[in-house]
RNA sequence: GCCCCCAUCGUCUAGCGGCCUAGGAUCUCGCCCUUUCAAGGCGGAGACACGGGUUCGAAUCCCGUUGGGGGUACCA
């Protein structure tokens, strides 16, 4: 560690940042930013038909959401580029004809379907499959016929034949047994490296001090290790691997839970701080108690050592808590552009004045912008049609009271908050009603809704007018 | 099949041999506050997977079983 940590964030350019690849960006991102040490973002795009320069677009934007800047990388670029696997091909044909000439990996003329037979026929006798590495000891004469024969030829890598011990920096030491340890392919017939190729060669040519992944790439680190060993690394890099997320029923996290996408939470109404926060607390501690820390804290506080080993479910309900406490501990402008923008995605085009006025009323009650902005539509809603539950408010025994509530909402004088409920606590008294009994009738003949945000402030902003209007109308008048 | 990882309330977790009558958060239920809904306050219910050891003493250490997840590709 004495040139400082290097870490990074290498996603494959998918369509989308999933949670599991952002919260991995999160944990590498501050364990960088703790020990003041470099984070890159390196996109593994070897696989060309599945990326596009759109989906690396959306990548980088689900990051920045996030907060999550990278040191080097695409855009911002740095000593060790390119970042972009898909113009590091070169890299990894050099890598591959030196371990070719240094006997540490061969050509293999199998086909897919000799692989597959030949693993289908181990698998029922009860062996381990995987490559028997019969393409390893070819005679230049067996070599050279089926080169003229114009065989498709892959490399693979000559494991060394030994157990392997993994130091993981999570959970300690892993042993993996030589016997499943094959040989594998790293350059695939058509001149492509696989993954773990340009993974170790790139770990290693962007000095990569720190791995730290899902738990699901722990059985390919005894591979990588040895990859690197043989690319004459004297350090390889330290690995730590992250338990997985799953679905709430254990199963691997799909779309069917919901949002599994940055982008998609983005979208809903969530905070980039709800999300950093719940995130961080998936799958790492800090102590028995605490539940909210800032992006310094994070930064502060995160440390491996308190990573848990257990597959940890997410849990939408808490990540809408948290979110909504991020949302109330929020500017108020901030809200309000943010439900400006949502309402308009909506079609309503919401009056920035009343919205900035409303966000009090709205922001200890919500728990997305989408939920805020629902809450607000009544405000900029030509008239209201009353949901079913208003509806049974708003019946024949309620019209004297809508409107006697009208009559004397008119003669207000000073169409103001404290006015409007003087006068109204007034009409309660008079008519002898409890004041849900009374005020329910008028919040459903406003709103439509019998959930609202507090009734004489929302008669406010609503104003004198369409307050007017929509209580004649409920009233029959 | 084989290999690897993992195992505390429904969920996220604290716990790293006695501080545990197992703590916090979420969810849920009740009460308070209250014009509705929230927020907030108070209270309740809710877990050490099982079986063997080790030890004066085990949620904590060891072994096994069971269960879950991952891997086993010319995907990443």
């Amino acid at each position: 560690m004495a040139e400082g940590v290097r870490c990074r964030i290498a996603p494959a350019p998918t369509g989308y940042l999933h949670v599991g690849n952002a919260r991995a960006a999160l944990y590498n991102w501050l364990f960088a930013r703790h020990h003041g040490g470099t984070f890159v973002l390196r996109i593994e795009d070897t696989d060309r038909k599945r990326s596009t320069e759109e989906a690396v677009g959306i990548v980088m934007e689900s990051l920045r959401w996030l907060g999550l800047d990278w040191d080097e990388g695409p855009e911002v670029e740095g000593p060790y580029g390119p970042y972009r696997q898909s113009d590091r091909m070169d890299l990894y044909r050099t890598a591959t004809e030196r371990l070719l000439s240094d006997g540490r990996a061969y050509f293999c003329y199998c086909t897919p379907q000799e692989l597959e037979d030949r693993r289908r026929a181990a698998l029922q006798r009860g062996e381990t499959p995987g490559y028997d590495g019969r393409c390893r000891n070819l005679s230049e004469e067996q070599r050279r016929s089926r080169e003229a024969a114009g065989h498709p030829r892959a490399v693979r890598f000559a494991m060394p034949g030994i157990d392997i011990t993994v130091h993981d920096l999570i959970r300690g030491e892993a042993h993996f047994p030589a016997n499943d340890l094959r040989d594998f392919v790293i350059l695939r017939s058509d001149g492509t490296p696989t993954y773990l190729l340009a993974a170790a060669v790139d770990d290693v040519e962007m000095r990569m001090t720190h791995v730290i992944r899902g738990e699901d790439l722990l059985p390919s680190t005894p591979r990588q290790l040895q990859l690197i060993e043989a690319l004459g690394t004297p350090e390889p890099p330290l690995y730590g691997h992250l338990p997985l997320i799953v679905g709430p029923n254990g199963q691997p996290l799909s779309k069917r839970h919901g949002a599994v996408a940055v982008e998609g939470f983005r979208k809903q109404g969530y905070l980039p701080e709800a999300l950093v926060n719940y995130l961080a607390l998936l799958g790492w501690s800090y102590d028995a108690k605490t539940t909210f820390f800032s992006r310094e804290e994070l930064i502060e506080k995160f440390d491996l050592s308190r990573v848990s080993h257990n597959p940890a479910a997410f849990d939408p309900q808490k990540l809408e808590w948290m979110n909504g406490h991020y949302l109330r501990e929020a500017e108020d402008s901030r809200l309000a552009e943010l439900l400006i923008a949502e309402l308009l995605h909506d079609g309503v085009a919401a009056d920035p004045i009343t919205v900035a006025a409303a966000v009090p009323l709205v922001k200890e009650r919500m728990r997305t912008v989408i939920e805020g902005a629902s809450m607000l539509r009544f405000l900029f809603a030509e008239e209201v049609n009353p949901d079913q539950k208003a509806a049974k408010m708003l019946g024949p025994d309620r019209q004297e009271l809508l409107r006697e509530a009208a009559s004397r909402l008119e003669a207000v004088e000073e169409w103001r908050t404290g006015e409007i409920e003087r006068v109204l606590r007034r009409l309660q008294q008079d008519s002898g009603l409890s004041a849900k009994q009374a005020f329910q009738p008028i919040r459903a003949a406003v709103t439509g809704t019998l959930v609202s945000p507090p009734l004489f402030e929302s008669l406010e902003l609503l104003g004198r007018d369409r307050t007017l209007g929509r209580i004649r109308a409920a009233a029959g008048l």
